[in-house]
DNA sequence: GAGCGAAGCGCC
DNA sequence: AAAGGGCGCTTCGCTC
């Protein structure tokens, strides 16, 4: 036997057993024992290890993990798997073991990026030589006295990494920490860590002076940071890298936060957010010194590993932070006054349903939003085949009996009163109630403003997402509801008028594009209404009979309004059964009646209109999906061939614009890593066929969403205010009198050169559409829009 | 009483 | 067997 041979062990636990074979061939070829036994102690474990040889271990056993974590000094009853894989250990004698830790091996098929990690997490102790060591962490504390040996060291790091500590309370930092990144001059990485504890103005002043260097910034997620910087005028120069948004432009289904990130591309790393929890602020300093001691490293690794596709996915994304951030920090005006009376409206409809629907119902206590209690009452009204409490159900339920009609009517009504009061017209009483703690003393107000965040890392296919502010205030910009309730409540600043931009229906004439589909192509882009054109051809009946082109009105909208259910549903690739559902039953026996269909089972009706969608746009189906399936599956990536004409293209003649589009589609657009299988699974398929069109529509709106950011908010900052980026549209406000609605307008209206699944080039724009005040009903002036509610 | 996941629902 | 996609927030109901 050789002596000098290398062995493993995988250490998992009884729910491991079944899928142990499915680790094969992750062990670099070493000879591998493997023990789903319970081994409770470290002892235990290294006298086994010594016996065999062993000095690999690969394990998901929280019992040894919990061991390990007692040794360093931490005492967690109970650490959380999920938190630890990717974590490395050193144990037995001279620390000659190492173990890493992976998620539960079921994972390797629940997750589709399971095999993907627990391959990745293995090769930390069975390659490490195909793992490239972080730095040495050291660091110090910045004092007064040290202060400009710090500054100066710092200013001549290559690059900075930055992390912001801060008290949610006051929405006071901390103590703010610095990692100097140091290249030598054979190329040698060194690292030093500094971390400035911001508790008087002179420490002000001195973040202020390391912020002002000229190296380049890095940041995990730095919008967050540098929201709570502007608050303290101490923004830095040349933010140039963000960990978050780089591993987005990599994998954008795998999680960015610091902690996995460590995991994932440092090898011998401890997962030690939980180990931050600490009472002693020198502890408390030297967790914020790791934080960037970690994003530097990152940083380095995604530097030095990451492929050409990444680094052109963080060039498209990378510069959008600054009009979100920008957006973020403007937010929406709020009218208290209007929000006041909107809520005491919705308080007078709710008080009243609820005292019916409880007089109907003979119970008091009755709790329309109990999924527990309706489910009784499913039961009690003869509907117990009825599981779930959903909308769609209870609309099932619904059409049994007019009783049902009656009061599951009233449910509905009186959860969609509460979800408006609750999620959008929250007020200080509310938070109080619920012991929330939110903006000034529990309002989503910041200084009667409602903000927000916009994150383009937050979607895997590149549109931005919202949710409350870094502020720990304020609301989800891109769900406000449609009606008048919310929206009657935000409004323009003084001085300013409020205007939406939106680009119409851009997925559709995407998609269109993207397969190729010539009567897709010729639908979406003539001058006729669209959602007609589709019922006449999926159904053979004359566009005139449906649409009146020369006066603009709809001739059949039961008609019209089933193609255009139809063509949502099949646009993604839905289901029989599904579309059965979301257009409920009602629906389904009025296409049979509207189509004198001869089907009898909903199933069969809901299968013959989606197969006339497919009829009349037969590429989508034939064409597109299978191009997707077939790409992931030889390429794992699925990769965007479109490419957005820039402003200076204008001055390039027919032959060289031609050219330069099509060297920048051969390169590729936005490109997305898959960790799906779309061949095999209908889930995966779905969401990829999806991805296409959603993708090359997100590009264009924050392409666009750029282009107002430098021509309009950076130049007019008192005549323009960029709030939003909803999905498909821009929302801004403007000083009346000026060309910046039209300017918007221009911004937005993009050509896309595209090159379809079969390989045909074409080129188009999709149409951008101002909304920006209605008619008055009385004056029949028209009206500019001074709040949301009225952007039509 | 805190924490968490599920259910339900808002938008495109 | 059957399965639209992409998000985030609040409430409920359960566990610790």
């Amino acid at each position: 036997m050789n002596v000098l041979e290398v062995k493993a062990l995988f250490l998992g636990t009884s729910d491991d057993k079944d899928y142990v074979p499915h680790l094969k061939g992750m062990f670099n070829g070493l000879p591998t024992f493997v023990v789903c036994e319970p081994i409770e102690l470290l002892l235990q474990l290294e006298l086994y290890c010594k016996k065999r040889g062993i000095t690999r271990v690969v394990s998901t056993n929280t019992s040894i993990l919990k061991r390990l974590l007692d040794k360093m000094g931490y005492d967690k009853s109970a650490p959380a798997l999920s938190n630890y894989a990717g974590s490395l250990f050193t144990f037995g004698e001279g620390a000659a073991i190492e173990i890493v830790f992976i998620p539960p091996l079921r994972q390797l098929f629940t997750v589709t990026y399971g095999r993907f990690l627990a391959a990745r997490y293995i090769s930390k102790v069975c390659a490490p030589e195909s793992w490239r060591e972080a730095t040495q962490f050291q660091w110090g504390l910045i004092t007064a006295e040290n202060f400009q040996d710090c500054l100066f060291q710092l200013s001549g790091a290559y690059a900075i990494s930055i992390d912001i500590e801060t008290l949610r309370q006051d929405l006071r930092i901390r103590c703010i920490g610095y990692c100097g990144v140091y290249v030598g001059p054979e190329g040698q990485i060194t690292t030093r860590s500094y971390i400035l504890p911001l508790d008087s103005s002179y420490s002000l002043a001195c973040a202020r002076a390391i912020h002002d260097l000229p190296a380049q910034k890095i940041f995990q997620n730095g919008k967050y940071d540098n929201s709570y910087l502007l608050r303290y005028n101490a923004e830095p120069r040349n933010w140039l890298w963000d960990t978050a948004h780089f591993m987005h432009s990599w994998y954008s289904e795998l999680p960015k936060d610091l902690g996995f990130l460590n995991a994932f591309f440092l090898r011998k790393v401890v997962y030690w957010k939980d180990l931050a929890e600490t009472n002693d602020l020198h502890e408390y300093y030297k967790y914020c010194a790791m934080d960037t001691w970690a994003t530097a490293n990152v940083w380095i690794s995604q530097l030095l590993t990451a492929p050409d596709w990444a680094r052109h996915n963080y060039s498209l994304e990378f510069p959008l932070v600054f009009p979100c951030l920008l957006a973020e920090m403007t937010g929406l005006k709020r009218d208290m006054q209007k929000l006041e009376e909107a809520r005491n409206e919705i308080n007078v409809k709710e008080e009243a349903e609820l005292t019916s629907l409880r007089a109907c119902l003979g119970l008091p206590g009755f709790n329309p939003n109990s999924p527990v209690q309706v489910k009784l009452l499913l039961v009690a009204l003869g509907c117990k085949d009825i599981t779930t409490t959903e909308e769609k159900d209870l609309a099932k339920a619904r059409l049994r009996h007019p009783l049902n009609n009656l009061l599951l009517g009233k449910v509905l009504e009186i959860r969609g009163l509460r979800k408006l009061r609750s999620t959008y017209l929250r007020v200080e009483s509310d938070a109080k109630q619920s012991g929330i703690h939110q903006g000034e003393g529990g309002s989503k107000e910041f200084k009667g403003r409602v903000l927000y965040s916009l994150n383009p890392h937050g979607t895997d296919t590149g549109r931005l997402a919202s949710r409350e502010h870094h502020f720990w205030c304020g609301l989800q910009i891109q769900n406000i509801p449609r009606g008048r309730e919310v929206k009657q409540t935000l409004c323009a600043d003084d001085g300013f008028a409020l205007a939406e931009c939106d680009l119409e229906q851009a997925e559709s004439r995407d998609t269109a594009f993207i397969s190729g589909d010539e009567n897709l192509i010729r639908a979406v882009s003539g001058e006729r209404d669209f959602h007609s054109v589709n019922a006449s051809s999926f159904f053979g009946i004359p566009y005139e009979l449906i649409y009146d082109d020369s006066t603009g009105k709809t001739k059949d909208k039961p008609l019209r309004d089933l193609s255009k259910r139809v063509n949502h549903g099949a646009n993604y690739n839905m289901g029989a059964n599904v579309l059965v559902d979301t257009m409920g039953l009602d629906k389904i026996w009025e296409a049979k009646r509207l189509l004198k269909l001869p089907y009898t089972e909903p199933k069969e009706i809901a299968e013959f209109l989606l197969s006339r969608f497919h009829k009349t746009y037969p590429r989508i189906r034939n064409a597109y999906y299978v191009g997707v399936t077939h790409e992931i599956g030889t390429t794992s990536r699925l990769v965007s061939r479109a490419y957005h004409h820039a402003p200076e293209d204008a001055g390039l003649g027919e032959r060289d614009l031609v050219d330069k589009a099509n060297s920048y589609i051969s390169k590729g657009g936005w490109t997305r890593y898959c960790f799906g299988k779309p061949a095999t699974n209908k889930s995966d398929l779905n969401a990829y066929v999806a991805h296409c069109p959603q993708s090359l529509n997100a590009r264009t709106l924050n392409e666009a969403f750029l282009r107002v950011f430098y021509e309009l908010a950076l130049k007019h900052p008192k005549t323009f205010r960029l709030h939003a980026q909803i999905h498909d549209s821009i929302l801004f406000s403007y000083a009346p009198g000026t060309k910046h609605p039209e300017h918007v307008k221009d911004c937005m209206e993009i050509p896309i050169s595209i090159r379809d699944v079969s390989g045909t080039y074409r080129t188009f724009t999709v149409p951008a559409a101002l909304k920006l005040g209605m008619k008055d009903k009385t004056t029949g002036q028209f009206k500019t829009a001074k709040y949301w509610s009225e952007t039509e």
